[in-house]
RNA sequence: GCGAAUAUGGUGAAGUGGUUAACACAUCGGAUUGUGGCUCCGACAUGCGUGGGUUCGACUCCCACUAUUCGCCCCA
């Protein structure tokens, strides 16, 4: 049989109907920020990707899907989002546009080539702002309240914001540095992946789970420590701005993020679910001021993060939050007979015109077959056309819930439904 | 890339080295029911992930492969 690539998952059913809520939620939030949609490619030159997220990455050294297109060209399915967005904003010279800043937001999807397992796919989709052109603090505040208060609108308890900061160049290399030194005496007491890490990405050793608990992780420089003033004072303001928009957040000096271009606030949100594992962490985002220049574009400062939609909805049903999804249908329509299957094709078409959900029998079933299919289709009511109902122009209709029936004149069938709908939202 | 578990029909599953692979749900047909939802009768795996091997004989034992799930790494 053949069977969907490693990975991968099909939407259908009720997750379908998840899938387009939560879309359309992201979307009015958006509007209400006032961020402009993006979309880009879902490819692009492999080159975006290796100069974006940094060579050495775990990304882009292992996991990302390259291709070379009929002409030859390295291409690559995009494993984030964050690249190509400001790939874009260069490409269209928006540093130029006069309403600075451009706050941007994506969704979409987003492949890692990577052993799957819970809340983790190989194609699997981001939600994502950036915002580029302001170095205020108070975009980092922002972009961090655009995370929680999407978490608070859906219902979800328990949020956590880890915030940290790897402070500017400056700051974050002096820190970079003062942590090889301290490490290096320590090579043999630490992890094999702590000993790559160490050549790789230094500042990653800190977040290590294997020897989170030694002396020698706990003595470990700390971000804060080396940071220079201005790196200090953007930090404070941060939470100064957070505490303002009453959001709860711990500094996590361990958060480091496996991106090279952060620099300043990093952070993560938390969901604190019991049992839920690695896959707690929804969303996770920071300032990269050095990330738009490394790409070719003016000197310009830019914050964002991305979350899981995957994950995110695995959240939400692990928290058994209902999501407000319609079910059910208005009316099921059923002929008695094929005589009288064109007049009810034709009612169909009308009510639906009319804005009523509704559907017919299209399998030629029974009369029972027909009311269980009514029921699978959570139809409200069922409207029957039989031979007499076809002579004297009227029809039977059934109140699926309360059971109760009745006989109208076909003509009215459209106030009727209105009136008794009515009744079901009360 | 590393580690572990699992793999029987549409679904959940039971099962023994040996002629017909339980059971339940779902589905379909029929009986009954004042137009279905209860009850009753009937149908429904040419096959037990794929390929080898052991055996007189394997779904049941062994090996390989593949797939799925979970964890690690990394990330969202």
């Amino acid at each position: 049989m053949l069977q969907k690539p490693k990975g991968t998952y099909d939407v259908y059913g009720e997750y379908g109907k998840k899938i387009l809520y939560l879309e359309a939620i992201l979307q009015t939030l958006m509007e209400k920020y006032n961020y402009e949609y993006f979309r880009t490619p879902i490819f692009e030159a492999s080159e975006l990707f290796h100069r974006g997220l940094g060579e050495t990455t775990d990304i882009v050294s292992k996991e990302t899907y390259d291709f070379k297109d009929r002409g030859d060209r390295f291409m690559t399915l995009r494993p984030e989002g964050t690249a190509g967005i400001v790939r874009s904003f260069i490409e269209n010279k928006m540093y130029g546009s006069p309403n600075m800043p451009v706050k941007a937001w994506y969704y979409g999807p987003m492949f890692r080539y990577e052993r799957p397992q819970s809340g983790r796919f190989r194609e699997f989709y981001q939600f994502g702002v950036e915002v580029f052109g302001s170095n205020d603090p108070l975009v980092d505040a922002e972009v961090i309240s655009v995370a929680v208060n999407l978490f608070r609108l859906l219902g979800l308890k328990g949020i956590k914001v880890n915030i940290n900061t790897l402070g500017d160049t400056e700051s974050r290399n002096n820190y970079r540095e003062a942590l090889l030194k301290y490490f290096k005496p320590y090579l043999n007491d630490l992890c094999e992946d702590c000993r790559n890490r160490y050549t790789k990405n230094p500042l990653r050793i800190l977040d290590c789970k294997v020897d989170a608990d030694k002396d020698i992780m706990k003595n470990a420089p700390k971000t804060i420590d080396y940071l220079n003033i201005e790196s200090k004072e953007h930090f404070k303001k941060v939470q100064e701005y957070l505490k303002a928009l009453e959001i709860d957040f711990e500094i996590n000096p361990n958060i480091v993020r496996g991106l090279d271009y952060y620099t300043h606030t990093v952070f993560e949100v938390e969901a604190n679910i019991q049992g839920f594992g690695s896959q707690n962490v929804l969303c996770g985002g920071g300032r990269y001021n050095n990330l738009i220049t490394n790409l070719g574009g003016p000197e310009t400062p830019g914050v964002g993060f991305a979350i899981g939609i995957e994950r995110l909805l695995t959240a939400l049903e692990f928290e058994k939050i209902e999501l407000d999804i319609n079910i059910g249908i208005d009316a099921y329509i059923i002929s008695m007979s094929e005589k009288e299957k064109i007049e009810a094709f034709k009612l169909l078409q009308n009510l639906r015109l009319n804005g009523f959900n509704c559907d017919m029998d299209y399998m030629n079933r029974n009369l029972k077959s027909n009311f269980k299919q009514s029921e699978r289709l959570n139809a409200k009511f069922v409207i029957i056309i039989g031979e007499d109902e076809l002579k004297n122009d009227i029809l039977t209709i059934k109140n699926n819930i309360t059971k109760e029936e009745y006989k109208i004149d076909s003509c009215y069938i459209i106030n009727f439904l209105d009136e008794k709908l009515g009744d079901f939202d009360e």
